[in-house]
Parts: structure tokens; C-alpha cells; sequence
DNA sequence: TTGCATCCGGTACCCGGGTACAGGGTTACC
DNA sequence: GGTAACCCTGTACCCGGGTACCGGATGCAA
């Protein structure tokens, strides 16, 4: 009998590496498993769906201290509340990040279309790169 | 007779650390300066509009060896051609980021108007986090 | 019971953009 | 010529999200 899946076969139905998966657990977003006799992990079969959730959010921007803290208070307190709210700061933040972008992509584009020839010396009119000021904030580093 | 700026005025000037001075000079954006007998740093005046220019360069998003690949070839090979394309590129990239920050945000918004309770088992009615395969590019990371 | 695949724990390393610290030498002013 | 403030080199560390390598132990099938 099966007590569970060995990590060799989670890791590769997650698309994940071995090394990751002990990584999660050291994180805390994974529990730990039981193990054989012998001392090897056996996961639960949901783990790979956990993983895919884990996945999804990450792709949604959590960190995975911000997932860990998610799927424990998933458990725990009153918890839809806190999903949802964390959600919705999760949209202000990529507002934030999306706004920074715009604004440095419209001053890429007037380098571009004022035809600056080099970054310390431009010979263009009304060259634009001295007022490069713009975006006072984090420079274009992720969401704290 | 001062022959440049040490490198704490340099530093306090350009609002820079000196180490982060001593870091540029070895990732090659600014050239060694000379030094006094004593073996002490002294910079070109003019150094302190370049970190300016550097500092303005990444708030447009390019890596530091990009902005050291700028400063060179902004003074050997045929300049001007370069810089405009290199920009760009990299508005393709902004906007390529931009995108994947909207899909997410859509996802996020989803997430929230169908008061999804819990990452892993939401109880709400068409729940969208099982379908959250959306962005299978690079999870939310900087451009290459 | 032999042999190979797999797994174990521990540790070190990768990326980018810096920052910090230790232990010494220099400069500048009085 | 003292002494404070500054600077030097070299090395190690920080963040986040993993990956790689080592020597040894297990699992499983023939």
C-alpha cells in the first residue's frame, strides 16, 4: 500500500524541482509530509493541487511569505474577509507599479522622438534626458 | 590645489553611498579616477552629472550593464542609432510588462467581486482561482 | 543480495544592486 | 606633531526565489 507520493513524483507533476519543494516546506507554504521507514517523504496526493494553488498565486504577485501567511490564515480566522482585502491591495500596488511604467515609458518615448543621440552628450533640441527626474519613488524595484 | 572631488563629496552630491561609487567603478560606469599621492580617490567634477545621467538611465529601466553598454558605445561606434533603438526595445518590454501586470490586475479583480473566501478551498460560485493559468510566461519578473 | 534509481540533510551558490564591516593608511587643520 | 575625519582594500552580507552539489542512506526489483 501507498502511504502517499514520493517527492521525486510530486515535484515532477507540480513541474517543480525536488530542491524547491524542501524549499517550500523550510518556508512554511508546504507542511511536512510524513516519511517512510526509512526517513523519505511521502506527501498526501492534494499537495500537487496545493502546489498549483501555490503557483497561481504566486503568479498573481504574492510573495510566498505572502502565500504562507495567506493559506494559514485561510485556516484559521475569519478568512474571506482577509483574502479579499488582501486582494484588493495586492490591485493597488499593480496600479502603483502600472502608473511608474507608464510614466517611464512616456519619457523613453520622447528620447525617442526627440532623436537623442547619447546619454551624456546629446546634440538633439530641447533634449529631454537632462529632466529625467521623473518617478522620485523606488526606482522600478516590485511592490514592498 | 584641488585636482577633483574625493569621493565623499562626490557621493553626498550625487546622493550616492561610496561604496556604491567604488561598485560603479567596478562594474565599469565610471572609469577609475586618479588619485592623490596618498592613494586616495579624486574625481572629475563632472562626475557628479554623470552618476545623474546613470541614476536617470535606470529609472528608465535599464540594468546597470546596460547603462554601462550605453555610456560605451555612446562614445565609440555610430552613436545616435543605438541609444533610440535600444529605447526602444525597452518600451516593448515596458509594454510587454504592462500587459501582464493588466492580466493579473483582472485576475486580482476577479478574485474580489466573486468573494472568493480561501485560496484553497473557496466556497464561492464559479470561483476563478482553478482557472488562474492565465500569464504562463515569466511569473511577474523583471524583463531579461 | 546485488545493483541502480531515488532520496536524505547540509551547505554553498546564482541573479541584481548594492551595503556593511574590519583593520589599516592619509589628509587637513590647529 | 597631534588628532579627528576621512579614505583605502578586501571580504562578507542583504533581499527573493530558488538551484546545485556532496557523501551517504533507502527503495525496489530481479
Amino acid at each position: 500500500m501507498t502511504g502517499g507520493l514520493r517527492s521525486g513524483e510530486v515535484a515532477e507533476r507540480a513541474g517543480l524541482n525536488i530542491q524547491t519543494l524542501r524549499y517550500y516546506e523550510r518556508r512554511g507554504l508546504l507542511a511536512a509530509p510524513g516519511r517512510s521507514p526509512g526517513g523519505h517523504r511521502l506527501y498526501p496526493p492534494d499537495t500537487v493541487a496545493l502546489l498549483g494553488v501555490i503557483k497561481a498565486a504566486q503568479r498573481l504577485g504574492f510573495t510566498l511569505d505572502e502565500v504562507a501567511d495567506l493559506l494559514h490564515t485561510g485556516r484559521r480566522r475569519h478568512p474571506g474577509r482577509d483574502l479579499r482585502r488582501r486582494a484588493q491591495d495586492k490591485i493597488a500596488e499593480i496600479d502603483a507599479r502600472i502608473a511608474d511604467l507608464t510614466a517611464i515609458r512616456g519619457a523613453l518615448a520622447e528620447v525617442v522622438d526627440a532623436r537623442c543621440d547619447s546619454l551624456t552628450d546629446c546634440t538633439c533640441t530641447d533634449c529631454p534626458i537632462p529632466f529625467l527626474t521623473i518617478s522620485t519613488r523606488r526606482p522600478a524595484g516590485e511592490p514592498a
